[in-house]
DNA sequence: AAGGCGGGGAA
DNA sequence: TTCCCAGCCTT
């Protein structure tokens, strides 16, 4: 059933980007990976050169403070991501003698670190053999094995089983690596490049004549008054770092909602200080 | 199982 | 405008 692994691999070995975390160091696997969730690699790719630069080990991350961190982090989006990443940075400092945990059921327990990270983190920087499923490898998947355009939200226990079973016995780390970069660079989510693929010959997808996924699309942003309300935060403390609560209150016509949105953005991406918000970025 | 969380670039 | 991106965490 399984015959085209050997034709994934030559691609990949032929046809891989080179980017500057597959020859770094755990560490630096993990920068990647935080930075990687839900973000496109050509926006990460400066940002994690300045990291590394900056905090080369997690020893030199743990030192930093919340504020330096979010400000580093810039607008690379989700900075909630870096919080947890320095809060992982402390913990392998304190616990792991400065060296990130080789452990799957260890890097799983990591705040901020799912599934899909401890996987990568095992496999990327310690070469063990793990199930790992990003949303590159589960399109490819999908489409060349279950012959549907798009994978589910969520993988399943059956999804997990299945695509277990593909991996090859000692090479679990370039299977990961090559599927991914198949998926990213030719099996994309729209307008997928079959004509490069080296396994279109054996896709169901194509088999059965591309037909349109039926499943619904993963959850649609919508940006609700919530939102807008805290971008107009943002913005406004973009402009003047040192505004106080009661001069936002003035930029909305809810007052409440101005409340809610402080409440969230607190955890993040704004400090509080003697009545005075600061936003991080500029700090 | 569903919804929230950022931001920028491509379609 | 909508869609997409090496997901994670809390209801």
């Amino acid at each position: 059933m399984i015959s085209f692994q050997p034709e994934v691999i030559s691609w990949f070995a032929k046809n891989q980007r080179d980017l500057p975390w597959r020859k770094s160091t755990p560490w630096g696997v993990m920068v990647s990976e935080f930075m990687l969730q839900q973000t496109p690699v050509s926006r990460v790719l400066p940002k994690w050169e300045e990291w590394m630069q900056r905090w080369p080990t997690a020893s030199d991350l743990a030192k930093a403070t919340p504020a330096e961190i979010i400000t580093a982090w810039g607008r690379l989006g989700y900075p909630r991501r870096a919080l947890r990443l320095h809060e992982c940075a402390k913990v392998i400092t304190n616990e792991f003698d400065n060296q990130v945990p080789r452990n799957e059921e260890l890097l799983r327990q990591l705040p901020g670190v799912g599934d899909y990270t401890a996987a990568a983190i095992a496999a990327f920087a310690y070469q063990e053999r793990t199930l790992v499923l990003d949303i590159n490898i589960r399109r490819l998947f999908s489409r060349a094995i279950d012959g549907e355009e798009f994978p589910s939200s969520s993988p399943s226990k059956v999804e997990r089983g299945l695509r277990d079973a593909l991996i090859p016995e000692n090479t679990a780390h370039i299977w990961a690596a090559a599927t991914m970069e198949l998926g990213a660079l030719v099996c994309t989510s729209r307008n997928p490049a079959c004509e490069k693929c080296p396994i279109s010959t054996s896709c169901r997808w194509r088999a059965n004549g591309y037909p349109k996924s039926t499943l619904k699309r993963t959850t649609q942003k919508w940006h609700g008054t919530d939102r807008q309300c805290r971008g107009t935060v943002i913005q406004a403390l973009r402009d003047n770092p040192s505004l106080s609560v009661d001069q936002l209150k003035n930029l909305w016509p809810d007052e409440s909602q101005i409340e809610k949105a402080l409440q969230t953005l607190l955890s993040d991406k704004l400090l509080a200080c003697d009545g005075v918000l600061y936003f991080l970025p500029s700090a």
